[in-house]
DNA sequence: AATAACATTTAGAATTATTCTAATTCAGAT
DNA sequence: ATCTGAATTAGAATAATTCTAAATGTTATT
């Protein structure tokens, strides 16, 4: 697998800025302007699944004062109040998803871009028996190959 | 979530000597002495799905010279040739799991606990539309919640 | 059996992601 | 204005993993 590299950062296109607000809000948070900056350059870049690292440069550009401890602590609040979940792909760093509909992540081991596909059936427990007495809260389902741009470049050569 | 810890570890009970080395040859690779030692102790304790660690600690039990270096390249060999899988449910460390049927893992949040759930259904893409162009290679079904033991205590606080 | 070529192992240093700590700042309630 | 607790900050500390270079082991060839 090549260099796992995150898509190309750019600066979001449009974003409302009461309406970020408004939805760490209704989750029961408090919207200081750190996490409204964090939750909304994780919306920007939903695509990405960026890690805190990528968050923290792009937050920079809006908020230079910010931290990394910050960007890690406004993480965890958002993850614990389920506005974000995080995607633990591969042994690197944990990267972050502001899409809580249930869906499945797919990692490109050429390239190391990462999909969304979007659920069909029952992902609460994804064709798994799940043992009586074991509650599930959440499911994560994670899926390896190789992309369909990374296939072409295969066939090329 | 309490700090996790993985079961207690003991010395195995019976581990046939040359059917770990065969399985190691059938996959392809050279069964040196490190390799039977990391994968007879993974075997060993598969239901623990230890991680790099606790393999190492367990390991030097059997083979006092082996290095933590090596743990890591046994792991990483193993795992190319199809013999382990990694799993990565958390945001610590890759936990290494010998039961390569297709099954998902469950952490408790609790006692950090995990477990294997056999699957049912085609795990292969656990109900997930793929869309086309896109090779799925392998899937990691990962689940959170409490287990029954947990569950219990909570009951009985 | 000796040699060459290559794979594996080793110890320890280096790197990277993440967490911790203590001081400071901020927001809301009095 | 002041108190109180929550949030943020910089930087140190920790933990997992990878890298490096040297030593050792293995296999194939002579």
């Amino acid at each position: 697998m090549k260099d796992v590299k995150a898509r190309t950062v750019f600066v979001p296109p449009h974003r409302e800025r009461g309406a970020v607000d408004a939805r760490i809000a209704e989750a029961g948070l408090r919207p200081t302007a750190q996490r409204s900056v964090v939750y909304g350059v994780l919306l920007d870049h939903a695509k990405d699944h960026p890690t805190a690292d990528e968050i923290f440069m792009q937050a920079k550009t809006e908020k230079p004062e910010i931290s990394m401890a910050t960007v890690y602590n406004c993480l965890d609040a958002l993850v614990k109040h389920h506005l974000v979940k995080q995607v633990h792909l591969e042994r690197a760093a944990t990267r972050y998803c502001p899409n809580m509909d249930e869906h499945a992540h797919f990692l490109c081991e050429t390239c190391g871009e990462v999909w969304d596909f979007e659920g069909a059936a029952k992902p609460r427990t994804s064709g798994f028996r799940v043992p009586s007495g074991f509650t599930v809260t959440q499911t994560e389902v994670n899926m390896r190959g190789v992309c369909p741009a990374c296939a072409e470049q295969e066939v090329a050569r």
